[in-house]
DNA sequence: TTGCACACTTATTAGTAAATAAGTAATTTA
DNA sequence: TAAATTACTTATTTACTAATAAGTGTGCAA
């Protein structure tokens, strides 16, 4: 099964997004590398903002997928799979997309922003109730609520993906290690 | 005293920056407001590369101000006061100077990287020691070394600037709350 | 009073950006 | 098999970008 131009297009353009930034990268970082021409690109995203848009349901429909195959697994072994992701976008030397959106914020226009933000509620939900099971079941212990905590982990997890590019690697799993430390009985 | 043309070309700068991103704004987004010409941004700095090193050696002087005038307060009242920072940053629709440089960082050039590299080590060995102090005299608990802790306030703290212009307001006082809670005795 | 540094403006350039109109070749559908 | 649709290319436009050269007025210093 090969990948359509389209795909190609939405993968590489979540890679220059979130190893760039959005402001930071044009159609013809694009076009150049996958042989086709700027023309072509507008062909699949008439404007750049469509092309975020779709970047945005990519990552909707990625999350989903992983929230399904995650479903029978317990909180515990939910949670560190979620870590490790995020450990490889660290690796990868991207940034997580929730953070490379929320920096450009006022330059996306409000269809842009609506998934985005669909999208980020997805993950803090998603993260709400697997905090919530595992509290349930007695996995977890924390002092506060599902949701605050769920923010907490979202938060110092994806601010990580942006802090080590300035501190350097060690300060990465320093970090993840501690949510798990803090949160696992 | 009145402010200088390059001290408010700094301003607007460093503004622009955290409310756009730094490939989001351009000379002329800081020329037209002060009523000045393109070329007159030029002369002050001639690269929007200097005008970067220019924000993030602003940012080490004016916190080195406060931490001087922080001095003598208490390890809680000096957290309190961070905390309140970072409040008054997400009111003003901004983010974190080190989360805008961290998303761009690599359209930075290196002389822009190393003055954040120095600043940010300045705001986490002043998270440090004043968490280390608040253990010591028996006003914080933790279960992590200091600078662990430090990494994750920042982290959580700098990330909910961003985090919230997604999901809204609400979640910035809860994850500064939280913040607090999970460390005070 | 001369000259020189300072803080600009005027004017321009070379490059790049997103976007679009019009054309083409291959495939699909009716 | 004719017509429409798909997935592009060619070619161009408009707008903006950072950057620079050359000039201007003002004030201070020798």
């Amino acid at each position: 099964m090969s990948t359509s131009t389209r795909e190609k297009i939405i993968q590489l353009g979540d890679d220059l997004l979130r190893k760039q930034g959005f402001n930071a990268f044009s159609y013809a970082d694009i076009s150049k590398p996958l042989h086709i021409k700027n023309a072509a690109v507008h062909y699949h995203f008439p404007s750049k903002q469509d092309l975020a848009v779709a970047i945005a349901l990519w990552h909707k429909d990625n999350f989903d997928r992983f929230s399904q195959k995650m479903a029978n697994k317990e909180p515990k072994d939910r949670l560190k799979t979620f870590l490790n992701f995020y450990h490889s976008i660290h690796l990868s030397e991207k940034v997580d997309i929730i953070g490379a959106f929320a920096t450009d914020w006022h330059s996306l226009e409000p269809k842009v922003q609506t998934e985005v933000q669909e999208f980020t509620e997805l993950v803090i939900n998603w993260l709400s109730e697997l905090i919530q099971e595992g509290l349930d079941v007695g996995q977890f212990r924390t002092t506060q609520n599902a949701r605050t905590t769920a923010l907490r982990i979202l938060s110092s997890i994806f601010a990580s993906t942006q802090l080590v590019r300035i501190t350097g690697d060690h300060d990465f799993t320093r970090v993840k290690n501690s949510i798990l430390e803090e949160l696992i009985n």
